[in-house]
DNA sequence: ATATTATAGATATTAGATATCCATAATAAT
DNA sequence: ATTATTATGGATATCTAATATCTATAATAT
């Protein structure tokens, strides 16, 4: 029950492109595309893994590459158009976090009798998993979290601690 | 970022220590321990591993286990004291959820400079990855959801399924 | 004492994560 | 058009954790 490290690289890759958008920084000219190479160096990641980690982000349109000189990646939405969830689901897929192996076990079979005495098909969706459906509900809570952060999240809060008396409610 | 088997199969043997536990069902005297080959029966898994399990689960003082004749397991606390995330962290094992492997790129320590311009020591905890600061964020919420669902919580979705007249508001 | 049941150790198998290399395709600059 | 540069995709290797089984041992009730 751990997210892989590519979940990471993946997103400080975000957020290294994302800061590479904002102009004031030591790299003077703004909207510059950020190759593999630079990436690789700031991260602290083989180029080779780190490129398959870029392919997938763009397959689902979370970046944009181009090839070629001065080529590279840029962000494809606004930073806040980027949520972690979205990150997560691109690197670890999109199966959910629980699957109930034994539904065909007796002990669903037993419970499902009792509950099904009369009406066979009044209620649907009432003849799966409890222990499942706990755990859907898990992963409900943590999904709306991972969809309420984005990328723009993680700006805000490191310019906060960049100067702490700019955002003074 | 999947739960393991082995989580789903203890949940579910902890549910039926618990139903064994209640006197109105099949098996008339109340409460008879349940051996392992019960155990493994009812939920269509070898002996063999789900005793492991069982094991992991009375080291951490979930379950009691007798040897011996008529010996086996049953649960060593009130249902409504075995939470989800107990179990679940004495099978996961206790590590967070995300750990940031790049603490120490350039990426980090360029967003620490700007940060600790200043004051050194004065906010301590401020240093921290702020991706991880998020993703911590996201396991507290999921483990309070986890600790407010407890093997009780699917005994009472079981009795309401049953009967769903009986606890009418 | 004996049959029964859980426990612990060793080991095998499998699947997924991590990582690298190389050939190819696409693009900008000349 | 040619060339240098950069991303892409395929193949493959390695490592680790999950899954699973077997056997010998310890503990207990009868």
């Amino acid at each position: 029950m751990q997210f892989s490290k590519s979940t990471d690289y993946a997103l400080h890759a975000l957020l290294h492109l994302a800061l590479a958008k904002i102009p004031h920084n030591g790299n003077g000219h703004k909207g510059h595309n950020v190759g593999i190479k630079e990436l690789s160096a700031t991260l602290g990641v083989s180029e080779s893994y780190l490129s398959k980690i870029m392919s997938k982000l763009r397959q689902d349109g979370i970046v944009r590459a181009v090839p070629g000189v001065n080529g590279g990646y840029e962000l494809a939405r606004q930073a806040d158009q980027i949520t972690f969830l979205d990150v997560i689901q691109v690197i670890e897929g999109r199966q959910g976090m629980f699957e109930c192996s034994t539904s065909e076990s007796r002990q669903h079979r037993l419970l499902a009798e009792e509950g099904t005495a009369s009406t066979e098909q009044e209620s649907p969706g009432k003849n799966g998993c409890l222990i499942e459906k706990v755990m859907f509900g898990a992963e409900r809570q943590l999904h709306q979290y991972l969809r309420e952060h984005t990328i723009q999240t993680v700006l805000n809060e490191a310019s906060e601690r960049c100067n702490p008396e700019a955002n003074k409610k």
